[in-house]
DNA sequence: ACGAAAATGGTACGGTCGTATCATCAACAG
DNA sequence: CTGTTGATGATACGACCGTACCATTTTCGT
């Protein structure tokens, strides 16, 4: 046998390439040649790792929602465990917002993606489309653990707040992304909102809790 | 000279042939022959009447974007001018959701030329990126006089309101456009949000006013 | 050492796409 | 009636794209 290569590692390099070129010029305007090249390769090895165009762009959505989820849970992660549950939810609503060059490159892809899947039925079968679900309960979750801690207002209904935030965050994450909103004013937006669910801080005034 | 013709609403049939085809197959893979074949007429009309594919799909953006516009005034306008502030917010608010096929359209498409727009300068020069904030600025004006009216509940920041229910419902169009939300869910989810904004109503007990 | 098989390169094919070219038809002005 | 000009048709061109084919190198089991 030859000189034994490692192809998962090959694959993740060449998938790598996919993405910077399609970040750059567009999901819809990558050629396999465009890839090879940004890769460093010939055309033929990236037929040879990746039959078809489709497989490829199928694998670089996978590799793109894996460093996507890795990117959320090491911000998460950073927000700490166990303190103000609030932290937690914060950084997971924060991550999703375009502001810097990686996380546009998400925002921007997953939605060209995410557009495509409409015409095209491998797309929409994709875990991608479903993983956002994920997502949804897991900051239920955490709502619903913050309420049941009394930290959360009167009325709030967990499920709902977490559908209605998620979407708000990928909304705000679109308006950034094409210029026409700051990351800054999103991230207040959020914040603005985050403290119509949550009960104002516990340091202040006790009095404050009763009424606002 | 010939046969004298309405240029202008040749064009505008023409677009709307663009519209349909890339309802029907996504954006990305329209081409001018399709166009023209959805029209019903010959790939040399299409470059006639517009030059360029560029501008074709830039006059489709317009058409596309003034039919959304119609719509969503008619819908508002059906919601009554004088009558309850929240009916015409909600009525702003919704039409925003692809609830029909129409809709759909809407959704999709001016998502695709999002997309493209955060690579391509003419498409980002566009005045559909800038619409928001017209939407913005009548949403808040409206929260204002919401507020002012003594409708809202206390806290509330017509602004940040306005930005976010606008953000809400635009990413819970996504997840409908995409099928992990049903269009009913996502209508539920931005009521229950409206409900945590503005008082309970006024013909329930009194008592409910003072707190909730 | 050697041959089988993996890895890689070079290149050509068929199709499609946007655009350009050439020709024809139709209708009003004179 | 006729010629100018707008409107329309048919077709060709050059470029690119995804894929297929053929050749060559490389390396390890035997």
């Amino acid at each position: 046998m030859p000189k034994r290569v490692d192809h998962a590692e090959r694959r993740t390099e060449i998938a790598e390439a996919l993405v910077r070129v399609a970040a750059r010029r567009g999901l819809h305007a990558v050629g396999m040649r465009d890839v090879a090249a940004e890769a460093g390769v010939s055309l033929r090895l990236v037929q040879y790792y990746f039959e078809t165009k489709e497989k490829l762009l199928l694998f670089g959505l996978r590799h793109l929602t894996g460093k996507f989820r890795e990117r959320v849970a090491a911000r998460v992660r950073a927000a700490g465990d166990a303190p103000e549950p609030r932290a937690v939810i914060e950084a997971l609503l924060m991550a999703a917002l375009p502001t810097d060059e990686e996380s546009r490159t998400f925002h921007h892809l997953l939605t060209s993606y995410a557009v495509l899947a409409v015409n095209d039925r491998a797309l929409a079968a994709q875990p991608f489309i479903k993983d956002p679900d994920a997502a949804e309960d897991a900051l239920a979750g955490l709502l619903r653990q913050a309420q049941e801690a009394g930290l959360l207002r009167p009325g709030v209904d967990a499920r709902s707040e977490a559908v209605g935030l998620l979407a708000m965050s990928a909304g705000l994450g679109t308006s950034v992304l094409v210029g026409q909103r700051t990351p800054e004013s999103a991230a207040a937006v959020l914040t603005y909102h985050l403290d119509r669910v949550f009960h104002p801080a516990e340091h202040d005034t006790p009095a404050r809790r009763t009424r606002e």
